[in-house]
DNA sequence: TAAAACATTTTTATCGATATTTTTTTAGTT
DNA sequence: AACTAAAAAAATATCGATAAAAATGTTTTA
């Protein structure tokens, strides 16, 4: 999301609570683990993570800078609302960052990014299926390729951008899988952008990238609609609801 | 720089300190009166604003997601360092983000965009110097006349991301008024800007707008580098270093 | 039965205190 | 004078405690 969000020691400073919190809470987030509009009562969060509130609290500011999570002044936090306006908005909008950093990436990627890019679609490729118990194995490289393909764009900042959008975009898809997994051709479309982005065909690659996004959009988006109909019940978190009767 | 930062008491929930600091910190960075580099010490900044460790540090936290802070685990806040190459980069993805806006916003603009596009132009152009003691006005009027021409843009993202390009266009641009003022047609460049939407030449407007952008920049960037060259000390906040000698 | 008023419980935002780490200063060596 | 090493000072990250606010539950009133 941030440029660095470091959860081991490095040489730009080791790794704070806060840090860690960071990590958690937007894997957590990103993941679907913790769905649209759950309260994120610091309380819990204490018991569940073992973090004390001053960490718990600049986690959450930042994540909430970064659009994942909503604050209300003295009604704390919760995870973000998701809609199908705001998921079409989205997508939109990392579809405008996306062909643009991979526009760039293609303009100047050299032999080292190409090997990069053929050693991460390697990888994904041998993960056939999108779903399973090695779904999220799936997704890391998944996201790992993506990255890979823009990686020779020399804008830090678009670089930035792009991949926050990503995270937003996959905390949709998260959700949507959550409720149903839509089963499509997604390795075909990979394949496809793949070639593109060898043989160095710009608009090729950024059409293909485009209808990729648009597409998992949409099954999201439907996903999404049948499922917002129903009415939302003000989730709290892991805490069982009394149910009725 | 965020979707809601409210310093005063809305519907929305009450201003808590944290948003406080975060509208003062903000605002010092923006205007230049804290410049890069700067160290934000927790312990000073209390005396100074004369709130308590846990709201500054939420508020850094937020700035630092935000892009105007930098954070090191241990070491603690700093104002972001201001680069040329840096300045080039924000400069692009502005450009790209508002022409978008601003193209949207042409398009979908209805009569009460034009009649608060007049407005705001009128307001701007009653203060005609861009310096001098009116210079926050100014400042101000300029801010508000260039977000009623994206105003009618219906993608909440774009605007929020925009919006954070605009500011860090700023920061850059209090930077160098700090040393030095560039004198210009900005009048005139408004001008244009302003007639070609309303007469909705989008493409025009666009091209207006990125010619405007840019030669701002090329301005700033000019200064910077005409200062970068001197060694850079390693700025405290307002405690006297002691001069050798 | 619904609304209003009140009492309780829970949670938030914030402060002050403190162990740990970093920075600065001082002293000691080659 | 230029490095190191040790000591002192300052700053950071974090915890626990608490007043204020919000949410929840209960009783009273119409």
């Amino acid at each position: 999301m941030n440029a660095a969000t470091p959860t081991e020691p490095n040489d730009a400073g080791s790794a704070t609570l806060t840090d860690i919190a960071y990590s958690r809470l937007s894997d957590d987030i990103l993941s679907g683990r913790l769905l649209p509009d759950t309260k994120l009562a610091i309380e819990h969060l204490r018991r569940d993570y073992g973090i004390g509130a001053s960490p718990l609290r600049e986690a959450l500011s930042r994540l909430a800078a970064d659009g994942l999570v909503t604050v209300i002044g003295q009604r704390g936090f919760r995870v973000a609302p998701a809609t199908v306006a705001d998921l079409r908005d989205i997508t939109r909008l990392r579809i405008l960052l996306e062909t643009e950093a991979l526009r760039e990436s293609l303009c100047s990627g050299d032999e080292d990014w190409e090997a990069a890019v053929v050693a991460a679609w390697y990888r994904l490729s041998k993960i056939e299926p999108e779903r399973g118990q090695r779904f999220p194995e799936w997704e890391q490289r998944n996201h790992e390729f993506h990255e890979a393909l823009v990686a020779a764009c020399r804008s830090p900042r678009l670089l930035q951008l792009r991949a926050a959008l990503y995270d937003q975009h996959r905390r949709y898809r998260s959700i949507a899988v959550h409720y149903r997994s839509a089963d499509r051709d997604v390795s075909g479309e990979h394949e496809a952008i793949y070639r593109a982005c060898l043989e160095r065909r710009i608009d090729d690659a950024c059409e293909l990238s485009r209808v990729h996004i648009q597409h998992t959009a949409d099954l999201v988006a439907e996903v999404l609609a049948a499922n917002s109909a129903l009415p939302q019940p003000a989730r709290g978190r892991g805490r069982p609801r009394k149910v009725a009767g």
